[in-house]
DNA sequence: CATGAATGAGGGTTCATTCAT
DNA sequence: AATGAATGAACCCTCATTCAT
C-alpha cells in the first residue's frame, strides 16, 4: 500500500495560551466529527468550522489532514495505555488473581472512555500509517502483562512461555472486551464479560 | 454516522458468457487494486484499468464502488464461513478434542486464503454498509460452534452457558490467529498457535 | 447556439407489420417517459427498456435520441393543426362567431389531448432544433385563421390586417387557452376561458 | 417528473470585496454562456473558465449548476417585475389608456433588455425547480394589473371581472410580446405590436 | 432483424491545501 | 496570528452510441 508516510506531526507547538485552547479546541472537534461523520466525513472544513476556527488556523497547527487523526489516536493511545499499565504497575502488592481482575477491569474502563470515539479510532488506525501506533500499544501492554506475569510465574503452569502467554492473552482479553463493550454492548450483562474473561485468563495460565 | 445505505447490490446480471468474464475480472481487479492500493486508493478508474475493461462496463455490472467490496467481502465472508462450518459440521463424529482442533486449524486456513486481502476487507469492512454481514459472519459461526459445545456438553464443566462460551472463544480464537497469521505472521512460529489456542479452548470449557 | 443540426428524420421505415408495432411501441414509450421524468430524465436505455425493446432495436429505427422527440413533436403537432385546421376549414358554412367559437374549442380539445405531453413537448420543443417546427405550426394555424376572416372580412373593423390580426390571436388565444388548460388548470372553471376568449377575439375584431 | 428540488439557494455569501466580483463575473458568465450553448452545453467548467475562475471558486458560491440559473432568473424575474410594476404603480395619475400604454410599453422594454436570455430563460425556467418563480411573476403581475383595473373600474364594461380579465390580459400581451420582440423580431415591424396590443386590451375592457 | 455487451468522452462536484490580505 | 478566498487535481458516475454475436 502506499500513502508515502507523510509526516503526521504538529506543525508547530502552539506557544500562547491562547492558540493553546485553538489547538485543543481543533481536536476536540476532530474526535466530534470523526465520530459523527465517520474518517471519510472527516473533512478539514468540517473539522475547522465545528473548532470555531478559521481552515487557515487549522493548517497552521496540522500539517495536514491526518495529522488530526494521528494526535487523536496518539492521545487515545497513550491514555488506554496509561490505565492497563497502571492496572499492571504493581505485582508485588497484589496477588495473581487481583492483579489480573484489575486488569480486565481496566481494559473495560479503557473501552468506556469513549466507546465511540474508541470504536471508530480502532477501524481507522490501520489507514493512516498509524498501525505501527497501535502494534505497539498491543506490544507495550503485552509487554507489561508479561512482566506481572513473570512476578507470579510460580503460579504458572509449568512449560509455559510468560511472553507467549501475555501475547496470547492481551489479544484475547483485548478482543473479548471490545466486542463485548464497542460492538455487542447490549447482548450481554455486561458484568458476565469480566468474570468470565479473568476465568478464561486463570485456566489458561494455571 | 450517516452514509444513507446505498445500495451495493450488482447492478444486472451477466447474462452472455462474454460478460460473466468482465465481471470476474472486475472482482479479480478490485482485490489487487484493494490489496496494493488500500481502500481510499481503490478508484473505480483504476480497477477498470486493472481488469483490462472501460468504466462503463464496471458501472454496468456495479451501481457504485462500494458495490465492488461488497461483493468481494460478501464472497471472502462466504468463504470463511464455509470453511469454519465444515469444520463443526458433524460433531458426532468426532471427539471435542478433535473438533476443536479442526476448528483452530480451519481458523488459519480461512486466514491463509489471502491474508492481505483478508487484512483489508477485515478493516474496510466496516466502513461499507458491510458491517451488518461481518457481525453476521461471527454470529453464525458462534452459533456453530455452540451446536457443536452442546453435541459434548457432558465434557463441558459445569455451570457453562454453551452459548455464552460460543461468543467468548469465537472472539477470542478469531483474535488470536488473526493477530499471529496477519498481524505478526513472523513474529511467533506459527505451529505455536493452534496448539496453544487449542489449550486455551480446553481449559476454558472444561 | 450550436447543436450542429443534428439529423433527426426516422432512420428507416418498418416494413413488415413486426417492426410497426416496434416503432410503435418506442414511440408510445418516448411520450410516457418524457411526461414521467421530463427531457433530460429521457434516456435512450429508458426508452427502449419501457418500450420492452433492447437499445439495438431503439437505434434501428431512430437515428438518435432527438430523433424519438422529433417524431412525437411532429405527430403531435399534426395532431394539433389538424384540429384547428378543421375548425376553419369551411368558412363558408359558418358565421364569424361560430366559426371563431369552433376554433377556440378546437384549442382547448387539443391541449386537453394530452395535457402533460403537450405541456412537456411545448418547453422542450425549442431545444431541439424543431423550433423551426414549432414557429411553423403557428404560422400555419395563423394563416388558416388569416384566411378566415379573410372570408368574413366585411364583419371586420375597417383598417384592420388580417394577416396582423391573424397573428395577434393566434398567440393570444393559445396563450390564454395553453396557461388555462395546463398550466393553471385549478385556477378557474374551465369553461369561463372558452367565451371569454370568444369575446376577446370579437372585440378585437369588429 | 421527479427532480427532487435540489438546493438552489447560493451558498455562501462572499464577504469581501474579492468575491464580490467573483461571484458577479460567475453570474456575467452563466448569461453569457448560456446564450451561446443553452442549458445543456452550460456547464460549470465552461462557466467558470468564462469568469475567468476556477472551478472551485464557482462551487464556493453556488451549491450547483442550478443554483447559477436560478440566480440568473431570479434577478431577471425582479427586474421585469419592477418595470411592470412600476407602469402601473401610479392608477390614480393616468387614464386608462395612458396606464395600459405605459404597461405594454414597460412590456417591450422588459423584453428588450436582453432578448437572447430572457428567450433562454423563459425556455429553460421550467426545467429547474424554478416554474413556481416564473408563475409567481406572472401572477405578481396579473395581481398589479388587477388593481390597476380596479382604480378605473368605472370605465369597464359592466360583468367583467377584473381579476379574471387582468389574467387573460396579462397572458395574452405578455405572449403577443414575447413573440413579437423575441420570436419573430424581424416579422413585423416592432412599433405595430404595441398599439395594437393595446387596443387589444382596451377593446376587451371597455 | 434483434440483442445487449462494451465503450469512453464528458460532466458535476468535493476537498485538501496554499497564500494574499 | 488569523482569515477565508482561491485553486485544481481527482473522482464517481451517466449515457448516447456502436458492433460483434
Amino acid at each position: 500500500m502506499p500513502s508515502v508516510a507523510v509526516a503526521t506531526a504538529p506543525r508547530k507547538r502552539p506557544r500562547q495560551e491562547r492558540s493553546r485552547a485553538t489547538v485543543e479546541a481543533i481536536i476536540t472537534a476532530t474526535a466530534h466529527i470523526l465520530v459523527e461523520h465517520g474518517y471519510d466525513g472527516m473533512t478539514t472544513g468540517r473539522v475547522a468550522r465545528r473548532a470555531g476556527v478559521s481552515i487557515g488556523s487549522l493548517y497552521q497547527y496540522f500539517p495536514n489532514r491526518e495529522a488530526l487523526v494521528a494526535t487523536l489516536v496518539e492521545r487515545h493511545a497513550g491514555e488506554v495505555t496509561a490505565i492497563l499499565g497502571a492496572a499492571l504497575a504493581h505485582p508485588e502488592a497484589v496477588s495473581l488473581e487481583d492483579g489480573l481482575r484489575a486488569y480486565v477491569e481496566a481494559g473495560v474502563r479503557a473501552h468506556r472512555l469513549d466507546p465511540s470515539l474508541h470504536k471508530i479510532l480502532s477501524e481507522q488506525v490501520p489507514r493512516i500509517g498509524k498501525i505501527a501506533l497501535a502494534m505497539d500499544t498491543h506490544r507495550r501492554i503485552a509487554r507489561a502483562l508479561e512482566a506481572f506475569l513473570l512476578f507470579h510465574k510460580d503460579r504458572l503452569r509449568p512449560g509455559l512461555d510468560p511472553a507467549f502467554a501475555a501475547f496470547i492473552l492481551e489479544t484475547a482479553t483485548e478482543a473479548i472486551v471490545h466486542r463485548g463493550v464497542i460492538e455487542c454492548p447490549d447482548m450481554l450483562a455486561g458484568d458476565a464479560i469480566e468474570p468470565e474473561t479473568l476465568g478464561l485468563m486463570i485456566r489458561y495460565l494455571c
